[in-house]
DNA sequence: CGAAACGTTGATATCCTTCAACATGAGTGG
DNA sequence: CCACTCATGTTGAAGGATATCAACGTTTCG
């Protein structure tokens, strides 16, 4: 499962636009925090519910998802991880995990111990600062979500939630041709938005039929972005890169 | 508005179990980063969608609320403050805030210059690791309010809310006799759990009848809070009739 | 005392869920 | 290569949870 790790100066992440530049001191601190470089399966577990002292991830590549479960069995995906994303943070500061995460695709990730992690701030101010930075983002997301499946129809969440995987997949540069490996299955899209698998599907064939999206062997593509924008009366927080401190 | 602040080293907040004790220079550089103590009317706007450079904040008695609003009136209440809580940390580590914050009691609030917010970081690495952990809290607080948007029925959301609140509440001490000064209307309460107020006051009328829960003059009182909790946590499966095998 | 905000209740409408059945595709072993 | 199975996707019908509409009651406060 560990791998010949990539040093953090040839990450492929650090050539997108979407990654503000790090350098010198920091990216050494950095490796040095980083501890192995893990593949997991599609559907392998990286973060349970309950564990103590969870890592510290960072997604390299492929997609992840974040949820919780009911006694009941049903569950609420809370948030979608994409490349480049932290995963754990919560996690790793709290003393256990309340929430699950779990591999949508085959995914690589880097291990940094959380153990660690009060080292950064101590040793690294500015590091210290991106990890809150990005703390904040993922909040937002969750915000995002939650005024998705609170205030929206079934077609506004389901409009919303791909425009904004769109746009994030775009960034990181993973769309093609104006299409997108695009893994979620029905199921994650119902628990991500609180809707029955049924409805789900029949919302989707809509957009399918009105030409709005296409959706097969595992690859989406929109025509109209604004159109499905305006179903969703789009608004989505635009979160501009961190500024220079 | 302004007030005769009372120094940090007083802080009433500070004598509560519920925070960990914060000494000597740390409580001088705390001291040193507020720039006011502000009181809010009830119903006033602390933090508005699309502001620029938010103050950050701690709520030092009184309570808030934080939502997002839609094009067509909607909006959905993301979470509520109460006394000891950040208020802001998002706005103030964007360059624009992506929701309001607005006031639900009178108020008072320390103001925090968020210029100097980096200046934390770089001195106080301990105080940035705290505000750091405070955030992870604010998202696991959001989570819990999707996965009850997103997974329970009415009555469970309801149940959920008004647990959750009343134990955070009792944390603070300010359950009195068994029961709290709860100033959310039918309507914050729709807004927060993605409801018409209507049904809201259908399922809270329910709760008052069973003897679940008292609540009139702006008091909640809660007899058995281990019901509702059961209510909030298995859904329908209280009410299902047995499957037959 | 009057107005405005908040709460309550019944009737009706609808969006969404559940149930049930079938279709399709990928992987696996014979 | 086929038969099988399991996951996923699709579709219609029926029921239920929640929304909407409308009206009225109650509290608060200037």
């Amino acid at each position: 499962m560990s791998l010949g790790a990539v040093p953090c100066s040839e990450c492929a992440l650090r050539r997108l636009s979407a990654f503000a530049p790090v350098e010198g001191d920091e990216l050494a601190f950095i490796q040095s925090m980083k501890r192995a470089h893990f593949r997991f399966d599609a559907g392998a577990t990286v973060i349970t519910n309950g564990q103590e002292r969870a890592d510290l991830y960072t997604l390299y590549s492929g997609w992840a998802y974040r949820f919780k479960s009911l006694p009941d069995g049903r569950r609420q995906i809370l948030n979608f991880f994409l490349p480049g994303d932290l995963v754990g943070l919560q996690a790793s500061m709290f003393t256990h995990a309340t929430y699950d995460v779990v591999a949508l695709t085959d995914i690589q990730v880097c291990v940094f111990s959380s153990s660690r992690l009060w080292d950064l701030f101590r040793a690294m101010p500015t590091l210290a600062f991106d990890v809150t930075w990005l703390g904040a983002r993922s909040e937002s997301l969750v915000d995002d979500n939650l005024t998705s499946v609170g205030a929206r129809s079934a077609a506004g969440r389901v409009a919303a939630l791909l425009v904004t995987l769109f746009e994030r997949a775009d960034t990181l540069q993973l769309v093609a041709e104006g299409s997108l490996e695009f893994p979620l299955t029905q199921q994650h899209i119902a628990d991500a938005l609180g809707l029955s698998l049924v409805h789900t599907n029949k919302t989707i064939a809509r957009f399918k039929r009105s030409g709005l999206i296409e959706l097969r062997g595992g690859r989406l593509a929109m025509s109209d972005r604004n159109a499905l924008r305006r179903i969703a009366q789009s608004f989505e927080s635009e979160i501009t890169p961190r500024p220079l401190v």
